[in-house]
DNA sequence: ATATTTTCTTAAACTGGTTTAAGTATTAGC
DNA sequence: GCTAATACTTAAACCAGTTTAAGAAAATAT
């Protein structure tokens, strides 16, 4: 059976506690709405024209989301690793078909909550609301934050921005959707890593 | 005095009941906790440095934030209009100081919901709990949605679907934070609509 | 009304990043 | 371990949008 561990509950438990503290009961509620799902390297866990029915809490692994514009291109619109939530807001909001794909770009373990269980845990439990709420917000002004880089800084500084931000994340994708994901492309990549190994950075 | 009127009771009634049914008192509750108040086109709601303690509705007038980049040039973030809410999520999540100028583009009239008051009003209506809950979801999906038409539509789209999306919006906002807020220069908006006006459009 | 400031327009020179194309590494499947 | 596919690199030609500069129109203040 495909159980979550202790450490894994604790991992979870500290997550939670940086936005709301519940009390053992409240935790234990909410972790009988989950289920542990696994899923392998480069699989979908949604693909266009389906609708989007949960949230995914990352226990291990790494995942984006991607589509592919009009020019047939594929374009990244973000990446997700432990400790974070992945879903496609606009298709698990409003119960429409995604347009996109969410992807593992390694093995992942994932913690699945299903929309009409987060619905039946906020009833049971108020601070899920809150919980999710915080979560929505924190998410939200990383997007606006976002967006206030793309308009303001070259593509190259885009990715010396992103390298500090992030650290080490960059060696865990493709370089080709890392490209994706700062709006340049895999050949402009190329050049610039050709340019700071001639400076010596 | 500056009391909220019936009309612009029931303009919020109607708004609040697209995301959460309140019932009268909780809608009174709701209304003790803001505060109306006006402001003159060109004065600012906040400024850098400041940290902005509330959220506004906007009854009346319309609104942009916008901040100076390196170069020192203006960059609008985002308008707001009659009906939507407008805050410095950064600054009003986190308590932290804003980088950002909230100004008002037309004389406004706002209803003000200070941050303790969101406190105590999700504690006595938690219904409030999930409305803004809604809010941060709906703006999220907005954000998302723009930075997904950044990466991928020309400037001159970028434009076009603006004016799809709002209609005659355009029309309330100088030429010129139009362009910033779209990404490019006010000669490009001028060039663009030249060639426009040449194709007969 | 008039002067001043701000916004908008036009056009030429310029540039950051793309496109195309061909070659070299790496990875994944059998 | 070999083959096929995918990912990365290099370099030249190219282009969407910027920059600069100067003039015209509109808004604002007195």
């Amino acid at each position: 059976m495909n159980s979550i561990s202790e450490a894994q509950k604790e991992t979870l438990k500290n997550y939670i506690n940086r936005y709301v503290v519940f009390d053992e009961d409240e935790f234990e509620i909410f972790l009988d709405h989950l289920e542990k799902i696994e899923i392998k390297k480069k699989k979908f866990l949604l693909e266009p024209d389906q609708v989007c029915r949960a949230q995914y809490f990352i226990l291990s692994g790494c995942l984006r989301t991607f589509y592919f514009n009009e020019k047939g291109i594929e374009q990244t619109l973000l990446f997700a690793i432990e400790n974070w939530w992945i879903t496609e807001y606009d298709s698990f909001v409003n119960e429409k078909p995604s347009q996109h794909y969410i992807q593992a770009l390694e093995d992942a373990e994932l913690l699945k909550l299903d929309k009409a269980n987060m619905e039946t845990l906020c009833l049971k439990v108020p601070k899920v609301e809150r919980l999710f709420r915080i979560i929505a917000e924190k998410t939200l002004i990383a997007s606006l934050n976002r967006i206030q880089l793309v308009f303001n800084l070259s593509r190259e500084e885009m990715l010396d921005n992103f390298n500090n931000a992030t650290g080490p994340f960059a060696q865990r994708v493709p370089q080709k959707m890392l490209a994706s994901y700062l709006g340049f492309t895999p050949e402009f990549f190329s050049m610039i890593k050709a340019k700071k190994k001639k400076k010596g950075e």
